[in-house]
DNA sequence: CTCAAAGCTACAGTGGCTGAAGAGATGTAA
DNA sequence: TTACATCTCTTCAGCCACTGTAGCTTTGAG
């Protein structure tokens, strides 16, 4: 039986988080000593495991929902899994792409940033001035 | 003399927005009518259009206040305004490096992935155990 | 029995907005 | 002048995915 400090220190997880995936039913409740306090077993690091681990590639929580609900239901189709998969692909490529254009951009502001006073500041003179840009870079939050 | 509504047209922002950086000290409180709209002149759309364009380039808006500042101030050096866009560049790099691995992983799972049941499926499979990945993607909020 | 470490609940705060409710201002046309 | 549509006003709540804090209780080892 785990503590929920032994379960966070396990999975790489705040003890914060795992009381805040409890909350909004991402995680099951456990079992609790007379004292009060939550203990854990293995499918429940199983479980968490699973979910920081597609944290870490960027799900979101509604779609891990939706994937541990899959993994839950072993007869299912995957087709499902297969999609917010391939949905969590697009957006990374957006989200490269966007950020391959920023990188042009801010590595184009310092090369040419000759470092005097700001009112010659390059980097400076570009934020001004969009018109100057060579790139798109529309989306904000990239 | 421009309405909140003209200057958000303008610069492609929601008024909700212009209203949150007034709020926040990041625009200045302008001028109201005798009604208590609020009217902006060409000085307020060049600050909005900078801080947008910067929010555009991925910087916060405490790095936007920063350079602002500098921008406000000719005369000083623009070193800091360059310290602050070599450190945005480095941090899109990052992100970048990031994005990069989950992106393989991503395309690996959704390639090997057969369409069957859930039981087979691929993409749960490497969820469920972290020793199947090959590159390393530790950051959360890539 | 003592005591530090860890756990508990409840709530506020983060960044950067966004939306909504309900009231008032503005500008145009009849 | 009056009606009216559209805009703007303030205030507050909500988004995502946590993170931190305050003030308390439980646990387990010495």
């Amino acid at each position: 039986m785990l503590t929920i400090g032994a379960l966070a220190k396990r999975t790489g997880t705040k003890v914060q988080t795992i009381r805040y995936y409890e909350q909004i039913g991402l995680m099951p409740e456990p079992g609790r000593t007379a004292g009060g306090q939550r203990r854990y077993g293995e499918a429940e690091l199983d479980r968490l495991s699973f979910i920081r681990h597609a944290r870490q590639l960027g799900f979101s929580l509604d779609a891990i929902r939706e994937l541990l609900d899959l993994s839950d239901h072993p007869d299912k189709s995957c087709e499902e899994a297969d999609a917010i998969a391939r949905r969590q692909l697009r957006q990374v490529e957006l989200r490269m792409a966007r950020l391959e254009a920023l990188r042009t951009e801010l590595a184009r502001m310092v090369r040419e940033c000759s470092g005097g006073r700001s009112a010659d500041c390059r980097v400076l003179e570009v934020l001004r001035d969009h018109s100057e840009c060579l790139t798109d870079h529309e989306e904000i939050g990239g």
